[in-house]
DNA sequence: TAGATCCGATCAAACGTTTTAGCAGAATGG
DNA sequence: CCATTCTGCTAAAACGTTTGATCGGATCTA
């Protein structure tokens, strides 16, 4: 919340008379040779770093001054035609601010991909096929490196046929079509953390209110508490896993049924769940952590860290989940190429247990 | 939660044939021209729809036909090079994922972009000032069509030297130096609809929680607020406006200092501190709307929308900041030129009053 | 002093398009 | 039957780079 001084002494005349040159018709390669008297080649050459160069000291100056003076920028679209391959990383996403999640894939795959000098080309496509299409025709006009292609929740889809005619991944999705590299958010592994946060505190007698809606997380969450639970040597117990519908009034409306099963914590599939559930609760008179340990999933910061009290839950790895989707595509992580890749959930520990 | 039928019917197959072939060295124009035997001229006028050109039919479908047979694509990067300026709109965020905030002006950037046929560029800066300078030269390197410079908070910023090499709008952020455009909020006119709610609902003593940080928000809302309050003859009273940090906390601290002032309605500098305030007055057993009607700000959805009851808010129009950024940058808007635009702030009714 | 080596820099082709000018032949007009 | 117009198509320049081949001259080497 600062960044906001202005500065009114320093007016902007300084800088501005430097540079300031541009903005009519953009200074080419060819006019710096000019004013440096040089060719072109040499200063391709100076601009680039090469390695090899044998270029005179003065005519290194020359050169430099000239760019300068006259605001050089590359064009990045000529040096890619030549080049024959763009430093362009395309993101697809279904659903770009429907979630906050989308934004965390962006900024992961964004930040991993300017890393390795890339710039990241985004298109979202709201579910809507011909959009999608399109926007994967667009990228591959821009001869983009590769694309990433995301969804804003876990889930099982289609490479759409288009997308084979460049190098791909899929992010927080994956499919059964073979040569389809994925990366995906461990959601057993995270089913099992967020279970052993209440195991570690003394806790036995876990419900855990499941989503009612199918998906890969419905049951790899499960799978987690189920092996959690046995790795402690506590049987399952089938009535102690309710399911809701996976927002805040399905939460609410599962108290009733979780206070009859006589549990001192619970988990729920997602912190919209569990906040919900704090309001059920607390309208029973009832105290978090005190009377019910509750942990949740996903960990949405709005929720989650200013919940009273803070809930403790296991982060969905979104960010990770679009650097690893970057890293994947340039080849820089071994990928085992058959079977997605998983991304660990990092449980996170705040007091409501 | 659909989308999820692979229909193992249809085997990839019949699709794979016709298409498949790339991915080796891509197609050129050259190709398809020689495959249907015609000139690359010929094939680059067919491919674009030109208007005036005359080609027989005959060789319309030949070359229709190389070019399906080939999986031809066009090359952006060489349409590009030679028309002298892209397709790409450019779009710097000094926060992509800190909150959901900033998806939705891209979300917003990119509909509108898309509309006319241009492609995101975007690039997160994280308030690094190095970084942004990069990320700024990179889209100049691509000939960007105009840039937009966007803050996730509403706030005053210094115009970027490099920024000026290019068309700009800055969105969601303001400058006091001239000639640049700006698209904001308009705050006064939130807060005045976010009192109107509670005047309308009968409501004559109004607390107003402001923040304590220093924006333009800070200022608009309490300005809106008085205006309405004025506008039904209502004097303003000084001890009913509080302050407090603007998260949930600050919300929940805020609550006793309230209760002080006697009032039945309170209107939050946002819907975290709404949020906040549910807890505190719930904890002395008030019931919301009934013993106190509450309004917040920003529409952030998670909360606001789920929490019990529904908070009636303001929106703040970010997808609108978004789209109108790009409408500004072509021109399609009538742009005021020296004044920000503000775009307007909708009421959102739900059942907090 | 002739040949080799090195230095500093240039030439020119290539990348994949778009687009203007123009050309050959057919159809039309008088 | 010649002139004109129309039709269908092509040649070639241009866009701004990169890069391997080359080149003239200075400096060594023997």
């Amino acid at each position: 919340m600062n960044s906001m001084e202005n500065d009114p002494g320093t007016p902007m005349a300084a800088a501005a008379s430097t540079v300031q040159p541009a903005r009519a018709h953009p200074v080419t390669l060819r006019q710096v040779a000019e004013a440096a008297g040089v060719s072109t080649a040499t200063v391709s050459l100076i601009v680039n770093k090469k390695k090899g160069a044998r270029i005179a000291a003065d005519t290194r100056n020359r050169v430099r001054d000239a760019i300068r003076d006259l605001g050089y920028r590359p064009n990045a679209m000529a040096q890619t035609l030549v080049s024959g391959s763009s430093r362009f990383i395309g993101l697809v996403a279904d659903a770009i601010a429907t979630t906050p999640f989308a934004g965390q894939i962006i900024h992961g795959a964004q930040d991993e991909a300017w890393k390795h000098g890339y710039a990241l080309l985004i298109a979202n496509t709201e579910g809507n096929g011909e959009l999608e299409t399109d926007a994967i025709a667009m990228m591959l006009e821009y001869k983009v490196r590769g694309i990433l292609y995301s969804t804003w929740f876990h889930r099982a889809t289609a490479v759409p046929a288009s997308l084979r005619e460049s190098d791909f991944v899929l992010v927080n999705c994956f499919s059964t079509e073979p040569d389809a590299r994925a990366v995906i958010p461990d959601e057993v592994q995270g089913g099992r953390s967020a279970t052993d946060i209440l195991l570690r505190n003394g806790h036995r007698r876990i419900a855990f209110i499941n989503a009612t809606t199918p998906a890969p997380a419905k049951d790899g969450r499960l799978q987690g508490y189920r092996e959690a639970l046995e790795a402690e040597g506590i049987p399952f117990d089938e009535s102690l896993v309710l399911e809701a519908y996976p927002d805040q009034e399905g939460g609410y409306g599962a108290t009733e049924e979780l206070l009859k099963r006589g549990v001192t914590a619970v988990y729920c599939y997602n912190d919209r769940m569990a906040m919900g559930l704090y309001d059920g609760l607390r309208e029973n008179g009832l105290s978090i952590p005190g009377d019910m340990a509750v942990v949740g999933f996903d960990n949405q910061e709005v929720i989650a860290a200013h919940l009273r009290p803070p809930l403790s839950t296991v982060s969905l790895p979104h960010y990770e989940l679009g650097a690893a989707g970057v890293r994947m595509l340039l080849g820089l992580d071994e990928s085992p190429a058959d079977t997605a890749v998983k991304v660990h959930c990092p449980p996170v520990e705040r007091s409501s247990v």
